[in-house]
DNA sequence: ATATTATGTATAAGTTTCTTATGTATATTT
DNA sequence: AAATATACATAAGAAACTTATACATAATAT
C-alpha cells in the first residue's frame, strides 16, 4: 500500500525465490511471509499477487495444485522445472541491480 | 533497454542522487553517467528519461537552466530546496528498499 | 565527399506492473 | 451479532517504462 515505487518490478523475483526456498507456498501465505520478514514494510496486495501468480502459471514457471483445508481453498505454488532455473536468473539480476544502485548512491563504497 | 524490470521504479531516485552530488547536470550527461557508473549495465533511454526530468521540473524538485554549447542546446537540472529534501527521503526509502530486498533473497545475512 | 556515430532534446503509442476498489466465501474472535 | 482473519479473484485506472520516431549539430570513419 504505502510501498515506494522501488519495489515496482520486484514482484516476480521475490515470489520465485520464497518458492525456491519453502518448495510450495499458497497466495495468502506469500503475503504474510514477506510482512513477516519485512516486518510489515513490504504489503503486497491481492490485486499485484494473484495476477502475478497467474502470469508466471502461464509462462510455465509455477505449478499449481489446489487443497482445501478447514473447508477453504488454497491453491499451492512451486516451481517447475524450468522456473527453478529462471529463478537463478532473476537472482542474478537481482544481485546485480542491488550492486548498480549501490554503485550509484554510493560510489565511495563501491565494490 | 536490456535492463531487468528491477530498475523500474528507481529512476527518480537515480536522477535526484546524482544532481545532489554533481550539483548540476544535463539529461544527455546523465545517462552517459549512469552508463559509467555501473560499467554498461543501466542504460537510460531518452523516452524514459526526459519525461522523468519534466515531471519532476514540474512537481518543484528541479530547476532548470538553458546552455548553449558548441552551437548545440543543454538544459541543465539542479535540485530546489524542495528538491534536495525530497532527495534525503527518497535516499532512506532506497536504503530501506534495498535492505528489504536482502531480507528476502538472502536470510541469513539479515541485519 | 559522404555516411555513420556521437551529442543533445523531445514526444507519441503501446506495454507492463502496479493500486484501488469490489466481489465471493468460510472460520474465528470480539 | 459484528468484526476480523483467512483465502481466492478480477476490473478499472494510474504510473513508469519501452520502442519508435523526430529534429538538429559536431565529429569521425570510409
Amino acid at each position: 500500500m504505502k510501498n515506494s515505487q522501488l519495489y515496482k518490478g520486484s514482484l516476480n523475483t521475490i515470489i520465485m525465490k520464497l518458492l525456491e526456498e519453502n518448495g510450495k507456498m499458497y497466495g495468502y501465505e506469500i503475503t504474510q511471509r514477506v510482512k513477516a520478514i519485512t516486518l510489515g514494510e513490504l504489503t503486497i496486495t491481492e490485486g499485484a499477487l494473484y495476477p502475478a501468480l497467474h502470469k508466471l502459471e502461464a509462462e510455465g514457471l509455477l505449478d499449481v495444485e489446489i487443497e482445501k483445508v478447514d473447508n477453504r481453498l488454497r491453491k499451492y505454488y512451486k516451481l517447475t522445472e524450468k522456473g527453478t532455473t529462471e529463478t537463478v536468473n532473476r537472482l542474478a539480476e537481482l544481485e546485480d541491480f542491488i550492486r548498480n544502485m549501490q554503485s550509484l548512491v554510493n560510489p565511495k563504497l563501491a565494490i
